[in-house]
DNA sequence: ATTTTCGAGATTTTT
DNA sequence: TCTCGAAAAT
């Protein structure tokens, strides 16, 4: 109990030992929101004796999930299963296996990533005689995606009836769908979506299983809550209404996955859903020396959307924040890594400690091509993952033949290597199997024999499936994946491809789950492995050590770094232009809450970095609003940025969309009568923010007039 | 007619 | 770096 609590100040404390009813703890960047949280849990189990499976933690990551466990096992020992540790999904799937059976899927249904939507209507397009692009895949899937939340497509998802079109509109894209939903119920797939929705049409269907679910969880905890869209928010209000025990961390001003269907309003409003909560700040700052923290909190304030809040820190004073100016990306990219290598020589830094944190991904390349050039080692984060590679996923592939015989694994690795299944071969099958109802791999069972199978090694494959399968029950998930491997030829198939990386990959994985075997329990059944797999994904930070660390904002949330660049701040870039057009003052502040979560993700000193030159489309590049923002006396500038090029970048700022607040205070609202010095009297019908123009009715002119809104001889009348 | 090449342009990402 | 479309090459 002593121990929960050593280190944590009197705010903290009040959090980790309030612990009945709604507690909401807005916490700031850097103040130990995890921290609390960890301790909170512990304290429920070691002070109060509770059962770690009577406490549902919920986070958004895998990644945060794996560090809470491993935070809490070092509190309460790890002994006790934290299987409740565990993202949203991943609670969903947990509940669905205990009780998707009340529908018409099996418990073991299968869970499709992107990729598997993709082979799916690829399949339906194939048979249309269409192709299938990007583009098309992106429209369809957004389709379906807002079908999601219908409750009659679920409810047509979970009986054993046929589908009924959901509108006869009768349209390509909504016959597609059709198809494509038709086949999805096939497979009993669910997508990631459908893992929400579902548990919540079980939830709602059956009060017996909510029941089960609201007594089992006496305390719920919830992390990134700013983050939380509206039916997590739901999900957790749910499983809360018995108990009353719902408390959760976040920070407003990190608010940066609006677009994607967050919503700040059930952190920023947690009272007004239940008006008995109970509020906690925690605003010092354990992170930052207070010259980053001035130049955070400089900015954040511009926000007009947020609950006032300012953080505070007792941290040693560091070195000025300083914002560099170059003359064009390769000056910019020239002087960061000069700074690492001084960082590196003088400081005695690691090049662990050192993150480059960008926009948008393609930011990094110039960044890149310097540190390449001067021999420093660096990793960037977000590129390709382990899991997505050709040769794992068919590996898993030939695993959940193994556990479901689905037709999505059975299309991929049915002929690879080549068993004389091709295109024909394989349309036949389609066709016979949509006849019988079978399965693909059941349907290739029947007509084994059939003239049309001949002279292929069919009958093989389902030798080896068929002994791998009477194996399944005895044998270790790591076992059947060698074993299948070996069998299917599939191993031979990549050495002969004479890859020494694939095969180092394969092994790779067999260690990956020998690994989760050591973790979870060795009898771990394979259809549950396969349907966590799916929702994981590897973005392990430890991957290669001692190495520069390249990545965008976005990935860098909750994590921290002695040393951060934050490059690229060109207005336009950050904030970016696309977001300020669609998503106007809301998208203005999500990006300045981005810039400001980059900043803080600084311990020891950080350097904002932008150039001149031009981008895409020849626009000329000024220095992101964000910077001119700031306390000017709470930064130091290097490189010249002559006064010339930081008026006409005001007035570029200015006339972009989303003039600051300054601008709209200054400004007039609509319907403001004003005078004009050479048309007179009119009044103001429009504010066009493009432009930044008025569009002005005058009394004596037919037309209305556009007039800047910088344009100073414009008086106010009063009336 | 079909493939290849070359240059320009680029949100952000998890489950 | 990756993707997409237009122009060039087969």
């Amino acid at each position: 109990m002593e121990e929960l609590l050593t280190g944590l100040n009197e705010s903290q404390q009040q959090a980790v030992m309030e612990t009945e009813g709604y507690i909401r703890v807005i916490a700031g960047a850097g103040s130990g929101k995890t921290k609390a949280l960890t301790h909170r849990y512990a304290f429920l189990v070691n002070a109060l004796g509770i059962e770690p499976s009577n406490i549902l933690c919920v986070t958004f990551t895998n990644k945060a999930a794996h560090e809470m466990r491993r935070r809490v096992k070092k509190l309460i020992g790890g002994e006790q299963d934290t299987g409740f540790i565990t993202t949203y999904h991943g609670f969903c799937v947990r509940v669905l296996r205990e009780d998707i059976h009340r529908f018409f899927y099996p418990k073991n249904f299968v869970i499709l990533d992107v990729e598997d939507q993709k082979t799916l209507l690829r399949e339906i397009f194939e048979d249309l005689g269409l192709k299938l692009n990007d583009k098309t895949f992106k429209r369809i899937l957004d389709k379906i995606g807002m079908l999601k939340g219908n409750t009659h497509y679920v409810n047509q998802m979970i009986t054993r009836d046929a589908m009924v079109p959901l509108d006869d509109a009768g349209d390509l894209d909504s016959q597609i769908i059709q198809l494509y939903l038709k086949k999805q119920k096939r497979v009993f797939g669910l997508d990631f979506d459908d893992l929400i929705n579902f548990t919540f049409v079980l939830f709602h269907k059956y009060p017996k299983v909510l029941g089960k679910w609201q007594d089992r969880l006496f305390y719920i905890q919830g992390d990134e809550f700013q983050d939380s869209n509206e039916k997590q928010f739901e999900l957790m209000r749910m499983l809360a209404e018995k108990h009353h025990n719902l408390f959760v961390v976040g920070d407003p001003d990190q608010t940066i996955y609006e677009w994607r269907g967050a919503d700040p309003k059930y952190m920023v409003e947690f009272q007004s859903f239940f008006p008995d909560a109970q509020t906690i700040f925690l605003n010092q700052n354990y992170r930052s020396t207070p010259e980053i923290l001035a130049v955070s909190n400089s900015l954040i304030k511009h926000n007009v959307f947020r609950v006032d809040k300012e953080m505070i820190t007792e941290n040693q004073e560091g070195l000025k924040v300083i914002h560099y100016h170059g003359k064009d990306e390769n000056e910019e990219a020239k002087w960061i890594v000069d700074k690492i290598e001084d960082l590196l020589k003088k400081k005695q830094a690691s090049k662990d400690e050192i993150a480059i944190l960008y926009r948008a991904n393609y930011l990094s390349r110039f960044i890149e091509q310097a540190l390449i050039k001067e021999n420093i080692d660096y990793t960037i984060f977000g590129g390709f993952k382990f899991f997505d590679r050709m040769e794992i996923k068919d590996a898993i592939a030939h695993l959940r033949m193994i556990a479901f015989g689905d037709d999505l694994s059975f299309a991929r690795i049915v002929n690879v290597p080549k068993r004389q299944i091709g295109k024909k071969r394989m349309q036949f099958l389609r066709e016979r199997a949509e006849a019988d109802g079978l399965t693909l791999y059941d349907t290739l069972k029947k007509y084994v024999d059939h003239p049309r199978l001949q002279r292929t090694q069919a009958q093989q494959f389902i030798d080896a499936i068929e002994s791998l399968r009477s194996r399944k029950k005895d044998n270790h998930v790591s076992e059947l994946l060698q074993d299948a491997l070996q069998r299917t030829g599939y191993e031979a198939y990549i050495r002969e491809d004479g890859d020494q990386e694939r095969l180092d990959n394969l092994t790779e994985l067999l260690h990956s789950i020998v690994q989760y075997e050591q973790t979870m329990g060795e009898d771990i059944e394979l259809e549950e492995y396969l349907q966590m797999l799916t929702l994981y994904t590897d973005n392990d930070l430890e991957g290669k050590s001692n190495t520069v660390k390249l990545m965008t904002i976005h990935t860098a949330k909750g994590l921290e770094f002695p040393y951060v660049f934050l490059v690229g701040m060109t207005e336009s870039v950050l904030p970016n232009v696309r977001t300020l057009r669609d998503r106007k003052e809301r998208g203005l502040e999500e990006e300045r809450r981005l810039a400001y979560v980059g900043m803080t993700r600084a311990e020891k000193e950080l350097y904002l970095t932008e150039s001149e030159g031009y981008q895409s489309g020849g626009v000329k590049k000024y220095p992101s609003r964000f910077i001119f923002e700031l306390d000017e006396d709470a930064y130091q500038r290097i490189g010249i940025l002559d006064e010339e090029l930081e008026k006409e970048a005001k007035e570029y700022i200015k006339a972009a969309y989303g003039t600051d607040r300054v601008a709209n205070e200054q400004g007039h609202p609509k319907g403001t009568k004003v005078r004009h010095p050479v048309f007179g009297e009119g009044v103001i019908e429009e504010i066009d923010h493009k432009k930044n123009t008025y569009l002005i009715y005058f009394d004596n002119l037919k037309a209305p007039r556009p007039i800047s809104r910088n344009f100073k001889r414009l008086e106010v009348i009063d009336q």
